[in-house]
DNA sequence: TTCAGTTGTTCTGAAAATAAGAACTATTGA
DNA sequence: TCAATAGTTCTTATTTTCAGAACAACTGAA
């Protein structure tokens, strides 16, 4: 088992951040890491859909987040620590993860109401 | 040629704007864009490198900006006028693109000042 | 008109990234 | 020593992305 990779805090890139967060899973992942800033284990995770993740893709996501200098994970034992490093990140680029959370939280309330509502998701895009 | 595809605002996601934003020359193309809030051709654009990138890759990733919701464009005549949605965008999700316009321009600076100084860019990751 | 030049799109095959089952590693507690 | 638990790594199938080649749409000149 090789030693978990985390990069320097000068080697972390906005595309990275952009990267690791553009996938539905892992947003969730470190919204739940950042607000709480507890934990988190890595093989127990559902999705927004409640939707059970396989553990080997779960383990593939806290790597992507890792490497892209999201969170900081730890060996505790038989488990994982996993820590968000926004502190550090937001010293870096101010205001950039507060932005992103804050506008992935506007994007799940809304779904959540129109889910409550029953709107039928429109899929419709303005052709021109 | 079929028409131009441009999201409803409201089917704009914030994992679509992460993925477009996501690579290096999006991101550029975006940023330029956005800051001038001018046209900005599709087939004439070199990457930070400098380096030509092939029309098709070019035509694909505005493609990728529009269909994210990031860029409006219109065909006028044999060119195409691309502008940014920064507008729209910002009242469904406050201060997200200037956030990340921000950002990348601190690294832009970042990356030029270290080009200049020559200092050796440290890909050295701390293991752990 | 017709034709060449320009701008951008679409098609296509190769290369790269991702997903998830299966096998494996490491740690703990009985 | 052994079973249980938490994660990782290996591997293959699928999906995405890249970029050359062919194509489509418009313009301006002959």
């Amino acid at each position: 088992m090789r030693p978990l990779v985390h990069p320097a805090i000068e080697d972390i890139s906005v595309e990275g951040i952009m990267h690791a967060l553009s996938d539905p899973v892992r947003v969730a992942i470190f919204a739940d890491i950042a607000m709480s800033n507890c934990s988190q284990n890595c093989t127990s995770f559902s999705s927004v859909e409640d939707k059970a993740i396989p553990k080997s893709t779960l383990s593939q996501h806290f790597k992507s987040l890792r490497e892209a200098g999201l969170i900081r994970s730890e060996r505790l034992g038989v488990e994982m620590q996993n820590l968000s490093r926004c502190g550090e990140i937001d010293k870096r680029f101010p205001g950039l993860l507060p932005a992103i959370l804050s506008a992935h939280k506007i994007q799940n309330d809304a779904r959540q109401h129109t889910a409550k509502t029953g709107r039928k998701k429109s899929i419709r895009a303005v052709a021109k």
